[in-house]
DNA sequence: GCTCACATGTAATAAGTTACATGATTTC
DNA sequence: GAAATCATGTAACTTATTACATGTGAGC
């Protein structure tokens, strides 16, 4: 049901083929509803054509493989602005890295750091990634999406600066203290 | 794999349930993590105890169902440990509200409104079971979890209060649009 | 008398992931 | 010559959800 919602709103939007949606659930705003795979995405393009909520088209570049362009419907139009006011609501955010946190006394202070690093470098990355997208957005619900998502990495970016020493000083203090305990 | 490392989260801080557990993926610092059904939890834990990784004695309550309390073993928090420093690394983030915003257009202007509260109100709830749990945590390094969890909810919260306006904005505009064409 | 909280569990089903299969072109 | 990008798709597998099954006690 996710990739559903996910490639509708992509289509409404504008065209796409499979192999764009999935770098698109990957990359930039869409990232926030889904990341999905081939094998989820060609599948339920498949099945929207069968409903009629899209048409497809098949596109040649000489020298490249053949594309399959799919465009949404009315009745697509019609059945996503639908969907949309369905539930689930509730948004979940599921956090390897705050799992770590938690359990920071046991783990590594080398893996740990590294670990802090990758995450900092991923929030910096999306901010970045998102920030561009919004330099070139015209649209100003995608600008408001944007935006959002911008601040909110932000603050959870500057919360991570700020406190990582702490979190740091516990790892390397009870792995001191298992050091000791060995000796 | 979400549900093991869950359930092994909640096991290494203590004793607990199956009950409980179910509980506490969804109300506290755990919602971070997952969002557990019986259907994958009581499953989950016969499967650790099989492997070894936790102990199960039962405990009856006069006028209450027999309770079946696990307990971490040695090998379950090595295992742990390990299991923890294993991918996926990535955060992830599943937002049905900002798809609606992304399509703000083309929703009922009374049916994103109300939305935009349930958001917010959920919001403001997180904000405070957490500030609960912070305001009785000991552990330090529940507590940078938890602070890290308030603050990035609230930036979130902030900026849907500060600019809600503007998206209730595109939904009347395109609404009195839609109602203009029809007549 | 009804509903909620406590408490465990299974079976059918839905959904998505991973790996595989195929193959051309471009870049290093 | 190797790797990356473009491009579509399937099959086996894993995982989790939903609904069901069962039962007690407390509060309204």
């Amino acid at each position: 049901m996710t990739t559903r919602k996910f490639c509708l709103s992509v289509l409404v939007k504008g065209e796409t083929t499979g192999y764009e949606l999935r770098k698109l659930s990957r990359d930039g705003l869409h990232r926030y509803f889904t990341d999905a795979s081939y094998g989820s995405i060609y599948p339920c393009l498949n099945k929207l054509e069968r409903e009629g909520l899209v048409t497809c088209r098949e596109e040649t570049t000489p020298g490249k493989p053949v594309r399959k362009v799919y465009t949404i419907t009315d009745k697509g139009r019609a059945a996503f602005v639908e969907e949309l006011q369905e539930p689930p609501f509730d948004d979940t955010y599921r956090s390897p890295f705050l799992m770590l946190a938690l359990h920071a006394e046991h783990l590594p202070p080398k893996f740990l750091s590294e670990r802090i690093d990758a995450r900092e470098n991923e929030l910096r990355q999306r901010i970045q990634a998102l920030s561009e997208e919004l330099s070139i957005c015209s649209n100003p619900a995608s600008c408001w999406t944007l935006r959002s998502g911008i601040e909110t990495m932000a603050a959870a970016l500057k919360f991570i600066e700020n406190n990582r020493s702490e979190l740091e000083s516990l790892s390397r203090a009870s792995s001191q203290a298992r050091v000791q305990a060995a000796e």
